[in-house]
DNA sequence: ACAAAAATACCGACCGGTTGGTGCAGTAAA
DNA sequence: TTTACTGCACCAACCGGTCGGTATTTTTGT
């Protein structure tokens, strides 16, 4: 019953996603998810042993996602800024719910589960400063793209659409203009 | 007993700061508080009548600290850009352990309780387009700045000392550069 | 000036509810 | 027979918050 298994599996992922984005960060309960996914508390621990498991897999298939769209990405980019920009640009909104609240849940149950998601931004970081002469500038582009995701993250940002869009292109405008 | 009374209520936020630093978010509880405060539950209660305001003063004192070191800066530099850059660059880590915390708790909380930084980031983001002509240049770097403090929020910063000092200079640097 | 009264600051046992997690008998499918 | 669960009772720990009571300070009446 593996394919039942692996279903099953994602079934509870994705109800840890939406139980984090509809109930807030501080709601991800065993129970909660159990119930979402339309699974007995047993079978959520016959899945994931403990919660600390349940978050550092729904943390790893936020990356992974990230992961995938990028590359994916990068076929119709030039660079891999151009592509994070872009990518960041296009999707950042439509998972920011999800994302959001499952990275704080993270963070506020044990800060250690976002250590993947270091390792991800850092190689992220070296390989966009290998691609480019002047990596002083790649880098401060990649961190104020970062930023407009962490306003997302904790509903901080001060733009309205508009001006959001605005930036976004001039990130990626000037990310092209870096390339020589 | 008024000042007795100013006394605990800024002992009691300051405990809970450094619960939130030395525990973690997620372990803010009001027993946790009391005790590093040396007061007794009720003692905690009766100064904040529930969790939710003792988080929201948290936030508060931190916002009222951060002012207080910006308009400080502000005597020495040309601008409220340069002045957040600066500010940023020397108080950060210093602020960090405490801040990050404490930020993600009331986050984790409810997120409503973080109303109050998104209102400061956006009078600060006001000033800041208001005074230069290349608003949207002064934005970028006010958005790099930002994830730098992001990352020590969460602890996610990819950076060595030297690498995230560099970043900052020439945050500065192109700040001023953008000053006409 | 001084005691009675009132307001303030604080204690800590206690309560109802929740949480993460266990244990186990049973079952349907592979 | 193994895998993949269900369903439910149960547990110890913990959580936010209440409550009755107490010590101390301030106010007030005389």
């Amino acid at each position: 019953m593996n394919k039942k298994s692996q279903l099953t599996n994602s079934q509870i992922i994705q109800a840890a996603l939406s139980v984090a984005a509809e109930k807030g960060a501080g709601k991800v309960t065993l129970d909660a998810v159990a119930k979402v996914a339309g699974v007995s508390k047993g079978g959520l621990i016959y899945h994931f042993p403990s919660k600390e498991a349940l978050i550092s897999a729904m943390v790893q298939h936020l990356l992974d996602e990230a992961e995938c769209q990028r590359t994916q990405q990068e076929r119709t980019e030039s660079s891999t800024l151009t592509a994070v920009l872009q990518t960041r640009a296009h999707f950042t909104r439509q998972i920011a719910g999800n994302t959001a609240m499952a990275i704080l849940a993270a963070a506020a149950e044990q800060p250690a589960l976002l250590q993947p998601v270091k390792q991800h931004n850092k190689d992220v970081l070296q390989q966009i400063q290998a691609e480019h002469g002047n990596a002083l500038q790649a880098t401060l582009l990649l961190l104020a793209s970062e930023a407009l995701i962490y306003h997302d993250l904790l509903n901080l940002s001060p733009f309205t659409a508009a001006e959001r869009s605005a930036l976004e292109q001039q990130l990626v405008q000037q990310a092209r203009e870096l390339q020589v």
